[in-house]
DNA sequence: AATTAATATGCACTTAATTGAATATAGGAG
DNA sequence: CTCCTATATTCAATTAAGTGCATATTAATT
């Protein structure tokens, strides 16, 4: 239901190929929205029946041709209309977090592996964000109104996996003590 | 999929009836799983065919009949095959970050609105895991075997909530900075 | 010349999830 | 006596999501 917003707003930062939707939602937007390739474009389907996008036929030489689309008028108004209502805290579906509730069926080693694992996987979506925080909001309080709100979520997924990481730390340091001789 | 898994986790610490599995994936097990019992009902359908569940009918006096269901022999080993195996880093969906993403198509104080909502929510959440804490989890390193590890995913939802915290404070001091004069 | 990779789109099938009811029993409030 | 709540389960319909496959074009690689 919301993929059809999280298209919307993808668009209208800059008209796009369902193609191009596809790639970017394992960028930015991918952060708090996926999809597959089918999924966008049976949705933009919809939403071009629905007159909220329209599309514009692109020949291009040396490669099928592509579809761009656009936000209309009336699509950007059903998007301010969904952006004003409140939403609610979105739902936690961990199968990791599971994993670890029924952790005391299986080896203690085996969780602490798992942990690590973890660990090792939101350090690396960690330094990719900071990279892109280095990289392209050196100074965030001087960007234009669009981007400001681009960094406030990156933030958050800096506060994400950092939260992620702080957790595996302290989960390992539960489990298996080490009296650290500072 | 995971559902399954869920419901099998749950029914190991206890077995129990449709009716309970749904009024617990409120609690616990529902940080980081939920389902309605519509949900759940089918699924414990399906995983008593398969086996992995007993049904034991139980005649009540004053109210309809239940059926407690426990884990079968097959079901505990197909369940610990699973908790073997990695899993991924669940993906988020989160429509409130979408809303933030395209936050400057709306007023800045609609917005500011709608972060201080979600921080009274997260902090509503908060208070219930370290009630939770405080009662059930003051000497965490001296708990029965299977309570650690329930208490490693209560330290993640008090972690979890308080980065959202974090967050929304940072965020709401990038949109509206106010010199404080401390 | 054949294969692979990248661009670009779409259908068909299946599973998962949501929404809305319906059914049944009984205690308690008004 | 009716309504509401709580217990307890199930069916039906729809929507959303996911998996797999199919197609088409061209450049670059082997």
């Amino acid at each position: 239901m919301s993929l059809a917003y999280a298209i919307l707003v993808s668009l209208i930062c800059e008209p796009k190929s369902g193609y191009d939707l596809a790639k970017q939602f394992d960028g930015t937007v991918g952060f708090f929205w996926q999809a597959t390739h089918q999924q966008i474009y049976r949705e933009l389907t919809k939403l071009e029946q629905q007159n909220l996008i329209i599309a514009e036929a692109i020949a291009q030489e040396g490669r099928p041709d592509k579809k761009i689309f656009s936000v209309s008028d009336t699509g950007l108004a059903h998007l301010k209309t969904w952006l004003l209502q409140s939403s609610e805290v979105a739902t936690v579906k961990d199968e990791f977090l599971l994993k670890i509730y029924a952790g005391y069926l299986i080896p203690e080693d085996a969780i602490a592996q798992k942990i690590k694992h973890h660990r090792q996987l939101h350090q690396l979506q960690l330094e990719t964000y900071q990279a892109i925080e280095r990289n392209f909001f050196s100074s965030p309080q001087d960007c234009p109104r669009e981007s400001r709100f681009a960094y406030l979520t990156l933030r958050r997924g800096i506060n994400f996996e950092q939260g992620w990481l702080d957790w595996c730390d302290e989960a390992l340091e539960f489990l298996a003590p080490r009296g650290r001789a500072h």
